[in-house]
DNA sequence: CTAAGCCTTCCCCTACGGTGGAAGGTCAAG
DNA sequence: CTTGACCTTCCACCGTAGGGGAAGGCTTAG
């Protein structure tokens, strides 16, 4: 199977799977005489698993650790396990500070709908008193 | 002022400064006969005013677009408050990603209590079913 | 005179997941 | 023989918000 075949089974692009393949991803294929690509067709589900488990949450770093423990023959449960958590921290912080960004941009809104432009002397009445409220990024410990 | 004093006195960096410069959110200052970047006192609050945007959930474009307006000599509000509704679109379709996702991990953490390795055929059994729940990125509508 | 502590410009690097394009090789059909 | 569709490699770039460090200039105190 050349790649564009792959590709379109696979639902991706012939240019992701090289990138894939440079990410260790996906193993080096044959390749034909005139130096194309042959992939054996259970590389497809591989591509659809690695799509499944981007869509789950996880970036291509640790879908390319979950590969790699299924083929050293293991069972990469335990390893997944480990990854989830880790991921619905980062995810459960990255939740955390969207909340904060939106109730901020709500405080804005409704402040909009009071504030005059008159009463608006320094660069943005609106946006001023932000910073007060929501200290996303404390300046405190930086490494 | 000199640079440092400035990032000092607004709380960034110089490198900061230099990068706001050539995006257009702070104005080429003044020069000494040495060369320096010789900055008006007043400097200090459009940075702070810099930071508390950003820290409002607005990106430095945004920014850029309330300074050029107050530039300009005009009360930004009726743009910032269009800018506000922009971002909260985007900051809830980003939110509901991310829950999206959360529940997907948490979907394979409840699988991974109940799978045993041994029933795990494929790549990964606790990944797997995923596509089928969190289709975040439709393929469809590709510009 | 010289060393320290500022400042200058310049270019490259980070993470993330690819995308775009140039220059060229391969393969099958007409 | 040529055209067109496919493939190859390599290099560069997208956005975001800067950071790192080199090589050199300015200023002031000792």
């Amino acid at each position: 199977m050349l790649i564009g075949e792959l590709a379109e089974r696979a639902g991706v692009t012939a240019k992701t799977l090289r990138f894939y393949e440079r990410q260790g991803l996906v193993p080096e294929p044959e390749r034909t005489d005139g130096g194309y690509r042959d992939y054996a067709p259970e590389i497809v589900e591989r591509v659809r698993f690695i799509k499944d488990a981007q869509a789950s949450g996880f970036a291509l770093v640790q879908v390319g650790e979950i590969l790699a423990i299924r083929d050293d023959g293991h069972a990469p449960c335990g390893h997944v396990a480990d990854l989830v958590d880790q991921r619905l921290t980062e995810v459960e912080a990255r939740l955390r500070e969207l909340r904060a960004v939106r109730s901020e941009l709500r405080a804005i809104a409704s402040r909009a709908e009071t504030l005059a432009p008159d009463d608006c002397d320094d660069y943005c009445g609106l946006i001023a008193p932000a910073a007060a409220i929501a200290p996303a990024a404390p300046p405190r410990p930086s490494p």
